[in-house]
DNA sequence: TAGGCCATCTGGTCCT
DNA sequence: AGGACCAGATGGCCTA
């Protein structure tokens, strides 16, 4: 994961704002953030990049009092948490999306879209291969049967082309390859 | 240098 | 009540 020197420096912001000193404040359940914050201090230093410099945001004085800034801060602390666990699902998306610019990350936009039509392009590519042959998929001839996928297909498409989801996604793959 | 993308903080709302 | 979720704000990094 990229660290982010903003963040590095946030932290040590509410480190120097507080009184105590960080063995003070520190409980033995925190040893492994405390070694993310060590790393990031050393990228800082490597930096040079100093807490309370233009780019921080100011610190909002906090009228509701120390207690309520240890809840803010552990709040802080799940939501990066849950953002991280979120990130890691877009990384893994990426993984199984086949994508001609491999050099380049997908960004979470182009993940999203680009996972949407390749769900679209696969579901079409199976209808297409089965030719309606699927256990309980629709017979050609006598128009009986109705698999789930097939029912789910057509509710979500009705009676749209599958190559026109090839041709969508080929072409969505050519535009992010040329960065538009 | 502007614009896109991103990580983080924050306060509000929803859910358990 | 407390945690999860969400959206807005902010500012750094990168690229054209």
């Amino acid at each position: 994961m990229k660290t982010n020197p903003r963040s590095t420096r946030r932290r040590l912001e509410i480190e120097l704002d507080d009184d105590e000193s960080p063995e003070q404040q520190t409980s033995s359940e925190d040893e492994d953030e405390n070694d993310k914050c060590y790393v990031y201090k050393e990228k800082n230093k490597s930096k040079n990049l100093e807490p309370g410099k233009s780019g921080n945001r100011r610190k909002r004085p906090s009228p509701l009092g120390k207690e309520h800034s240890v809840r803010r801060l552990e709040s802080n602390e799940r939501e990066r948490q849950r953002m991280h666990k979120l990130n890691n699902a877009f990384q893994a998306l990426r993984e199984v999306i086949p994508h001609v610019r491999a050099e380049k990350k997908l960004s979470k936009i182009e993940t999203l879209t680009l996972a949407k039509n390749y769900i679209n392009t696969l579901t079409a590519t199976i209808l297409n291969m089965s030719n309606g042959c699927l256990p309980g998929a629709p017979n050609t001839e006598t128009g009986s049967g109705g698999g789930k996928l097939y029912q789910h297909y057509q509710q979500q498409h009705g009676e749209e082309d599958n190559d026109e989801h090839l041709e969508k996604y080929s072409t969505q793959i050519h535009s992010f390859r040329q960065g538009s």
